[in-house]
RNA sequence: GGGGGCUUAGCUCAGUGGGAGAGCACCUGCUUUGCAAGCAGGGGGUCAGGGGUUCGAAUCCCCUAGCCUCCA
């Protein structure tokens, strides 16, 4: 192998790749966001061909019909097995595409040319799979490249044929190249012997599977073997059919190629190495984990598990950050947050019980700043973002601590109290007695630990058996685990209203032209009416309706702006419109009642939208496109809309960040958003496609769905004659309504920043005269305050200040003077003492104002008088309230405050209760306060009796 | 989107239907000039918000919000 002599490293051969592509007309787009745009059902860019999908459905345009990528990519299916030798969350998929272009014969040739060629490989070490029925791909590399027979296979769909991605789209055979590592990696890996098998055995065998049902179990060695002896270094996928809801296949006309290779294992494969862990993609990572550690790789087994666990996940980690995912509680971040979680725990299996992960991440910026510049623009934010939270799973470890602790405590020693836990887990005294049988912790207390801390039961392992010799049952706790799973499988479901967009369908209005950028008012035409859901030919005064136009200036509800108001004016009537809506792409409905005379299907009309509304919409829209490039510039560009509301009266901005902003970060965005107000920045609009407007560094909003033409808007960056220029202040893919200057955003005023969710914030402002209007209101409430206070504006505060410290003399001064008369009534109470078979009672009617006071007062007779049964009332804001004091030696005689409390309350319709010491009550008749007093003597009488 | 948990002093948190607490931090004084100093005193509370049950709710019930956590 000529590599061997001089292999190539990961970077050259991602450039290689590349560059031989481009050689063959091949257009090289750069690797898109692991965030895939525009397309809400998928978590992760996954492979190569995800960006170019809208491509494959011939949704857009490609730029041009060959191209090739480095795509970044990320799986979340086999996060749990990643550690061993195969498995990666993060990778890079190397592909060429042919989108209608070449097909089977170029794409089967330029795969042979470059492994053979430029990598040179071996061409004895290739073998080559196809699909079992695909005769065309076999011939191609038997006839035309002279691949022997020996070396070609087939299997059949689970292996060799892909798609459709969803319920139908293109779909077809794949074709792969595997390499051969040799013989003696997979001697006894085989269940029969460790030849290989040849391709006619295992065709038969898969046929009979296929046609017949009989599991094929091959005995021996072949290229899909789960042995260690072949490498998948290339799948290439032949798009030939299109598949419809129904399953059946239709030849598509222009079939198109989609292939992957998979540029560690590239790596592995040409550096000669076992694993991709070997190769210098990961060897600085490896080695920077080794020194933290003071580990060597390579000395055990489970040591080198857990190194390369940490390895691999620091480096998903870090390009997850650095395309914009923060660990939050749910989707994208919740996986983030998953993998950083695992990747500390395997940490502290190698004994690092103090933070490491923005070490690691340090040395995969390194590794990665050359091939992926964003990770060097980001370094501060991902270490950061990696750092807090490392140290919020620490804090999760410490507040579970405790509560394990407990547990664990009282499974070795039972007399000690039960620890609340216990219950919540459910864990009865039979589950209880099993567990310390069996000297293990009970694995609902594990499970409850998990889901409820985040305390990870390895974590509750290794501290049971360490420090107790106590082990989880992690059996158990992966049933607990798949229980909560159905559960919360149970509660999905998805509701959909197809009979609405039915509706509409049935108008056959089809499309709305809008032509409402620039204009306001327009002529027109009725298309449609609609009357409670159905459509009619006219309407009259006082109906409520929704109308179709054929072409409409009224801006539709979308992108967070709200729909326009206004009047559509026919010839017999007039339509006040109150709401703008799309409820079917394309189709714009407006929503209103007729206001006078009646309208009819065909009418010629003049539609005019409440300009100075739309205009207070798009100052607030302009607002966000400012305040979303102000706080990325701030707070960095891991800032990304996650939703926003752009009102009449204030505007609304969701984007991601980690913990709240700071206020001099809430300052530091609005003076720079209105610093560019100031500016003055001409607001540019113009169409292109959706590749090319991310392309040329346009944000788009995930989550919408964009067609082929977008419509992208740049602030700051063209010249008077319209010409863009680089570093427009804010660049967006938006379909909404703009000012065509800043200026005309008046003035920006952030009105708080708020959290909505884990990794999510809220900014709230205000533009225009909404801005206005508060700075009058507000400047009027001082103004009102002033007066009241009698002092100017700028000493407010001062005198503010004098009041509350006045206010607070006064009140001290009145407790005391309270205390004071309570007192002189406390003693005046002295002399009034009564003797009940020896025990001295006091039980009065009191002036206090509160229960506290009355307290008091009880504290000094029992202080005066050492042994004494005390029962002050008073009627409190209209209700009778008892103290009742007792001293523990007459506690101890049989007294008890809370029954005489109790008892008492009764006679004035109330209740009470407290501690044998010290009780209260209250009641409802005011009047029988002192029948309830006097009824003390003979409770107490009877207290003592018992 | 669903489940579980939490929210009490500036911070970390106890709190069992009947007097809102501890440690740290803060302030004052004393003591001492050294490693988390010591002693004494003091200030600081919408017990997340709202509703309900009760004579009485930080405590029980319901709703809302925020945070933590697991799952999708």
């Amino acid at each position: 192998m000529r590599g061997s002599r001089n292999p190539m490293d990961g970077d050259s051969i991602r450039s290689s790749f590349i560059r031989f592509f481009e050689e063959r007309e091949h257009l090289h787009m750069p690797s898109a966001s692991l965030i895939p745009a525009g397309d809400p059902t998928l978590l992760f860019t996954s492979a190569g061909m995800v960006p170019f999908k809208p491509f494959f459905m011939g949704e857009q345009t490609p730029p041009r019909r060959r191209l090739t990528s480095c795509q970044k990519s990320f799986r979340t299916t086999d996060i749990d097995e990643v550690g061993d030798h195969k498995h990666l969350t993060f990778f890079e998929m190397l592909g060429n595409f042919s989108i209608g272009d070449y097909f089977k014969p170029d794409a089967v040739a330029f795969a042979w040319d470059l492994c053979t060629g430029l990598f040179g490989l071996e061409p004895e070490r290739m073998y080559v799979t196809v699909h079992l029925d695909d005769d065309e791909a076999y011939d191609i590399w038997h006839n035309d490249i002279g691949v022997p027979p020996e070396r070609i296979y087939r299997y059949g769909n689970s292996d060799n044929w892909w798609g459709p991605a969803g319920l139908e789209g293109p779909t077809g055979p794949c074709s792969e190249l595997h390499y051969d590592g040799g013989a003696e990696k997979g001697i006894g890996q085989h269940p029969v012997t460790d030849e290989m098998m040849t391709p006619d055995d295992l065709t038969a065998m898969l046929r009979r599977e296929a046609d017949e049902g009989i599991p094929a179990e091959p005995g021996g060695c072949h290229p899909n073997c789960d042995c260690e002896r072949f490498v998948e270094l290339w799948n290439l996928v032949f798009m030939q059919f299109y598949q419809d809801l129904d399953g059946v296949r239709t030849p598509l006309p222009a079939p198109s190629v989609d292939t992957g290779m998979g540029l560690e294992r590239a790596a592995a494969v040409l550096q000669g190495k076992p694993n991709v862990y070997e190769t210098d993609l990961f060897r600085p990572i490896i080695d920077s984990v080794c020194r933290l550690t003071g580990r060597e790789y390579g000395s055990d087994s489970e040591t080198d598990y857990a190194i390369r666990v940490v390895a691999e996940h620091a480096r998903a980690a870090s390009v997850l950050i650095s395309d914009g995912v923060v660990p939050s509680n749910s989707e994208r971040g919740y996986v983030l947050r998953r993998i950083i979680r695992r990747a500390i725990r395997y940490g502290r299996q190698l004994g690092l019980d103090r933070p490491f992960m923005t070490d690691v991440a340090a040395a995969v910026i390194d590794r990665f700043a050359a091939a992926y510049p964003a990770l060097s623009e980001n370094r501060d934010f991902i270490q950061r973002v990696v750092g807090l939270e490392e140290t919020q799973f620490l804090d999760n470890i410490r507040h579970g601590m405790p509560l394990l602790e407990d547990i664990l405590h009282y499974l070795k020693t039972p007399d000690a109290n039960p620890p609340a836990l216990l219950e919540t887990a459910g864990v009865d005294a039979d589950g209880l007695a099993a567990a310390r049988a069996s000297e293990s912790i009970p694995s609902a207390v594990a499970f409850v630990l998990y889901d409820t801390y985040g305390f990870p039961p390895e974590l509750v392992d290794e501290i049971g058996r360490r420090e107790y010799g106590l082990a989880v049952d992690m059996d158990g706790f992966n049933v607990e685990m798949e229980a909560k799973r159905e559960r919360d499988r149970a509660g999905h479901q998805v509701i959909g209203s197809m009979e609405i967009v039915t509706a509409y369908e049935n108008l056959g209005a089809g499309h709305t032209a809008f032509d409402g950028y620039y204009r306001t008012s327009i002529e027109s035409r009725i298309l449609g009416i609609l009357r409670d859901g159905e459509a009619v030919g006219q309407a009259t005064r006082g109906q409520q309706v929704e109308i179709v136009l054929a072409e409409t200036c009224f801006y539709a509800e979308g992108g967070g702006q709200v729909g326009d108001r206004g009047v559509i004016a026919g010839p017999n009537g007039r339509v006040n419109v109150e709401d703008t809506q799309s409820p079917v792409a394309g189709l714009i409905v407006h929503r209103g009642v007729v206001a006078e005379g009646d309208i009819a299907l065909g009418d010629a009309i003049s539609a005019q939208v409440e300009s100075e509304r739309r205009l207070d919409a798009s100052r607030n829209h302009s607002g966000t496109h400012l305040l979303h490039a102000a706080l990325r510039s701030i707070l960095g560009p891991h800032v990304r809309q996650a939703g926003s509301l752009c009102d009449t009266g204030r505007l609304r901005f969701d984007f991601n960040h980690v913990g709240a902003m700071t206020p001099d970060e809430q300052l530091s965005v609005q003076s720079l958003a209105n610093s560019k107000i100031r500016e003055n920045l001409a607001v540019t609009a113009r169409e292109t496609t959706y590749t090319d407007a991310v392309r040329d560094g346009a944000l788009a909003f995930f989550g919408d769905r964009y067609g082929d033409v977008v419509r992208v808007v740049r602030m700051g960056s063209a010249d008077s004659d319209g010409h863009d220029h680089a570093d427009p202040f804010s660049f967006e893919v938006c379909g909404g309504t703009h000012v065509h200057a800043t200026g005309q955003v008046g003035t920006l005023v952030v009105l708080g920043e708020s959290s909505i969710g884990g990794g999510m914030r809220r900014i709230e402002a205000v533009t225009g005269r909404a801005a206005e209007e508060l700075v009058v209101q507000q400047s009027a409430t001082l103004q009102a305050i002033s007066q009241k206070l009698q002092a100017p504006v700028q000493e407010l505060e001062a005198r503010l200040d004098a009041y509350m410290a006045d206010t607070d003399a006064l009140r001290r001064r009145l407790a005391e003077t309270e205390r004071v008369g309570m007192r002189a009534e406390a003693e005046s109470l002295l002399a009034r003492v009564r003797d009940v078979e020896g025990v001295k009672l006091v039980a009065s009617v009191t002036s206090a104002s509160n229960v506290e006071s009355m307290r008091e007062m009880g504290d000094y007779l029992k202080q005066k008088l050492d042994s004494v049964v005390v029962a002050l009332g008073a009627v409190i804001e209209g209700s009778p309230m008892i103290v009742t004091m007792v001293t523990p030696d007459l506690v101890d005689r049989g007294l008890h405050a809370g029954n005489i409390a109790r008892d008492a309350a009764k006679l004035m319709g109330g209740g009470g209760g407290g501690r044998p010491e010290t009780a209260q009550a209250g009641g409802r008749q005011p009047d029988r306060l002192g029948a309830a007093l006097d009824s003390v003597t003979n409770l107490v009488r009877d207290g003592l009796a018992t």
